[in-house]
Parts: structure tokens; C-alpha cells; sequence
DNA sequence: GCTCTGATGACATAGAGTCGCAACTACCTA
DNA sequence: TAGGTAGTTGCGACTCTATGTCATCAGAGC
């Protein structure tokens, strides 16, 4: 396991104590699942099975627990990719970056978060709206896959 | 009823009839929940809600199945408004504007498409990546309810 | 009015996520 | 180390959204 891996567990095992929760072995195992994740969104089925692996039976409705607490002291969002897809949850360690997904194929992009500033200064002068960039991930079509309206050639649906 | 909610309904009629779909009781009542519906999104449940209560008996598969036809028409957009929130359906005929969604009072504003287009810009030429700005509204938080971090103020849970 | 076939009703099913409650266990104190 | 406490979890039932199947119905053209 690479060390950026361990730091970040280790990091969010620190933060859920300072935040005054209890260390259990279910939260262990949600907290490496999302810190060993490759995927910048990672779907809570996947955490469950990651989770049941590691770790043997856990049920779902603790995960989702565990993610609802996880979400509340700030140390993930919970993120939409679109219809059809389950809720995916993000780590926010390091969110200095915006997050554009490709609906075809399902490749993320990460874009500094200053190419998105501009607009969102704009909103906030002219229409007093703050965007919330962490709810949502940007989505669309990506440069291998071509305009959507065309011929898309998805390349899985998982 | 206002005279614009009548000629959007004709129109959508129009367009399925050029689509050569056929005109049906169902289809008829799920135009006109769309056309009457104030809110720029509405949800497949209220749909439902307001064809029985014109119709009567319909199955909610029966409409899932027309909006799915509509879409495929390109005459409504399926669009997410965020965690626990089921699916939004929006009336494609005018398209030149993009949504706000504040999270916090579900009001919504509609912003030129104009302001969002730099942005959009930006990402194709330099990342070559196409936004599908009609799968997600843009969520926040508006000038009335402050930032969110705050103490917002919501007027509802559902 | 008749025919054809697309659309619908009825019902089963699936998946995501929530809730209540008893049992468990992490953590604090002695 | 032992014990107490309350925060967590396991379990299972449940809701809600959405999809699939298939016999039957009805819109539209003739």
C-alpha cells in the first residue's frame, strides 16, 4: 500500500477523533476503503464490499451510517453522477480542484479550481448565488469519446 | 389556465406527433402536468400525483416510460438536484438559459446561458472536455439564505 | 368499422438508502 | 485490569424510485 495512502487514512483516523467519535472497526475500514480508493468518487456498494472484505461482515446500513457521520464532521461529501448511478462519496482532504466527469465513459478529469473562480465570482456578484462545487461533479463528454449527440461508444456501464 | 401553459402543451403535442409517437390519454396528461407545473423542475412523483388526479388511474411505470419516451425526443431533460432528492424532469423547448438550484430553499434562478459559456469554452478548447449542461442544475445557496456553513434557515424538508 | 401495432395496466422485481431497537464494545475512570 | 456508560453496530423490515415482462387495449391509417 503506498504511503500517500496511509497518510491520508491515518489523517482522517485523527480527524474522526477529533471530532470526538469513537475509533470502531467498522470505521477503520470505511476510512481505508475511501483512502485506498484510485477513483476520486467512490460509490458507496463499492465501500461495502471493500469493507466486507477487509474486514468480514458489516452491514450496509452502518456504512451508510458511517458515511452520514464521515459527511457530517466534513471529511467527505456525498456526490452525484448522474441518472441511473448510486451516490458516490469523496474524500475532501485536498479540494483545490473541481471534478469534470465523462458521461460516456466514465473518465474523470481533475480541473484547478481556479478555471472555475471567475464564473463563481460572477454568480456571487451579479446574482448573489454561492455555488456549492462539492456537491455536484461537472458532467459531460470527454475528448476520446466525441459530442454525445454523435455516436457514443461507452465502454462499460460500471 | 394561462394561455403560455396551453401553447407549450400544444407545442409538446405537436412534437410528438411529428415524432411519430401516438397520442395518447397518458401521454396527454403527462404534457400537461409539464406545461402547468410553476417550478422549471418537476419530479417524476408529482407527475404522477398530478396525471392521476386529472386522469385517474395510471401506473407510475406508464409514466416513467412516457417521460423516457419524451426524452428520447429530446422534448425534457432528466436532471438531479442533489442527495435525497429523487429525479427532476424540465421542458427542453427554451434552452438558452442555465438553472441555479439553492439548496437550502429549493428556489431556482435562471441565469443566461451567456455567463456560463467562457467557462464552457475554457474546458473544451483546453481540456477538451464537451459540458451536458442540461444533466445537472448548478446547486448553492442564494442571496436569502446565506452561506450555508451559517446557520441556514430551511423552509422544508421534502 | 376494421386492422395493425405501439402503448398501457398490472404486477413483479431490483437497488439505494433509512429506521428502530436490542446487543455490543470503545473509551473513560478508578 | 475491571466496570460502567453511552455511542455504535447488527439485524431486519421498510420506503422510495425506477425498471422489466407480458397480456390486453386503443390510436391512427385505411
Amino acid at each position: 500500500m503506498p504511503n500517500d495512502v496511509i497518510l491520508t487514512e491515518d489523517l482522517l483516523i485523527e480527524r474522526i477523533r477529533e471530532a470526538g467519535l469513537r475509533l470502531t472497526l467498522p470505521r477503520r475500514a470505511v476510512v481505508r476503503a475511501l483512502a485506498a480508493s484510485e477513483e476520486p468518487f467512490i460509490s458507496a456498494r463499492l465501500i461495502i464490499d471493500h469493507v466486507r472484505e477487509s474486514t468480514g461482515r458489516i452491514e450496509a446500513s452502518t456504512v451508510y451510517r458511517i458515511l452520514d457521520d464521515l459527511a457530517r464532521i466534513g471529511l467527505v461529501h456525498h456526490i452525484h453522477l448522474g441518472s441511473g448511478q448510486s451516490g458516490r462519496w469523496h474524500i475532501t482532504l485536498d479540494h483545490d480542484h473541481e471534478h469534470l466527469v465523462c458521461e460516456v465513459c466514465g473518465r474523470t478529469l481533475e480541473i484547478p479550481h481556479a478555471e472555475f473562480a471567475p464564473l463563481y465570482e460572477l454568480l456571487r456578484s451579479k446574482y448573489g448565488f454561492e455555488i456549492n462545487p462539492h456537491h455536484f461533479a461537472v458532467l459531460g463528454c470527454c475528448d476520446d469519446c466525441g459530442p454525445q449527440d454523435d455516436h457514443p461508444h461507452p465502454r462499460g456501464s460500471g
